[in-house]
DNA sequence: GCACCATTGACCGTTTCGGTTATTTGTGCT
DNA sequence: AGCACAAATAACCGAAACGGTCAATGGTGC
């Protein structure tokens, strides 16, 4: 595995990136080295000659991911914002702008976690997208702007949702950008229209 | 294949869903016929036996899920309800109950679109998603009842991604009923908040 | 016990699998 | 130019899995 790391940070990326997307796509068991390969433009003796074997392939790609996803959340901005809209707001940018540094990642874990793999599975879940979402949740503070305070916590689960359903536009292709600004706007129009028009600026 | 369809329903189901689960999971060529015959319960030859070879599986698959799929959706009840919101609703409680009934029919379409078959794609969705989408649109009725008018195509969109998001949680197993309760409350609470106090009975 | 037919275990030739090795290719040095 | 050395790959390996076939099996009505 020296030998990968040895190699121009370009091609160890598209490298990676074939490979996360392989084993997204297909799985561990039917993806085949050679799938890989062909969608790195590299031989398949390479590969072998890169990480020695399928399975230490396959777990350099995990431990790449779990310490990339550590890194993606700056849970102490979030912390420090006040509105419960615009936490949400900023929580999302971070993950979307972690999707487009590293689009195939997302798509692996998700793969791992459907492997019957009992091992790893729980590690990299609990961490992650659990805490980030924890640090997202509704303060004492948000629930007095609403018109009805009780709507919160559906608002959130709602933008729950919401972001999900962005998650397998942006998987499918959809315009990063354009994704986010629509976004923007509806979480600007829920604010308009959910909270008493004092909280309005 | 008229020796499939002399099989008791029962039996054509369990192997139209492995089938179907199968190739959704895996995509054509890496779903094996083996694969099918195991989840199904019964042995490969007779898979053979019934279809004749593995493209007359899928293509009889794809038949299947055509037909299906443009009885599910009853637009005409759509075309009488007034209301945005109970049409909205009606849609998703008319999705819901087809993907209970025929679990595997929406996974499978989307592994077709995503398969490397030009000549497929376009005829199936065309039909179906795009024509009951079509039938939820924004009448000039509609717009008058929101508190500001030119949110309610921006409701719109947002609802299109709240049932992409609804869609990937009951692809992953969670229960039908609470998503739906919850669905049903979510819409209830945009009404109340979006609509002018007068249109709220 | 016998005829009938749905079902399947065993098998076919071929391809693809993970993995290895010997050869080629590129590169820097003299 | 020629040489040494490493990087990359074409060619190859035995084993397994592929789509597909077929003869043997097993259950059912008579």
């Amino acid at each position: 595995m020296e030998k990968f790391l040895a190699l121009s940070i370009k091609k160890q990326d598209t490298i990676r990136n074939a490979a996360l997307a392989c084993f997204a796509k297909h799985g561990y068991e039917k993806a085949s080295i050679n799938d890989i390969a062909v969608a790195a433009g590299i031989s398949k003796a390479s590969i072998f000659q890169y990480f020695g074997n399928k399975q230490a392939l396959y777990q350099y790609l995990f431990d790449y991911c779990a310490t990339q996803m550590k890194q993606a959340y700056n849970t102490s901005v979030l912390e420090e914002t006040t509105d419960f809209f615009d936490r949400v707001w900023e929580a999302s940018v971070m993950k979307v702008e972690n999707l487009k540094k590293h689009p195939h990642i997302a798509s692996f874990i998700a793969s791992v976690a459907a492997e019957p793999m009992p091992e790893l599975k729980g590690a990299i879940f609990s961490e992650t997208n659990e805490k980030y979402i924890a640090s997202l949740v509704l303060h004492e503070q948000d629930y007095k702007k609403f018109r009805h305070p009780e709507d919160a916590e559906l608002v959130f689960q709602m933008l729950m949702l919401l972001a999900k359903g962005m998650s397998v536009q942006l998987e499918n292709g959809v315009d990063y950008d354009g994704m986010m600004k629509e976004f923007r706007e509806i979480l600007n129009m829920l604010k308009h229209n959910f909270y008493k028009e004092e909280y309005l600026l």
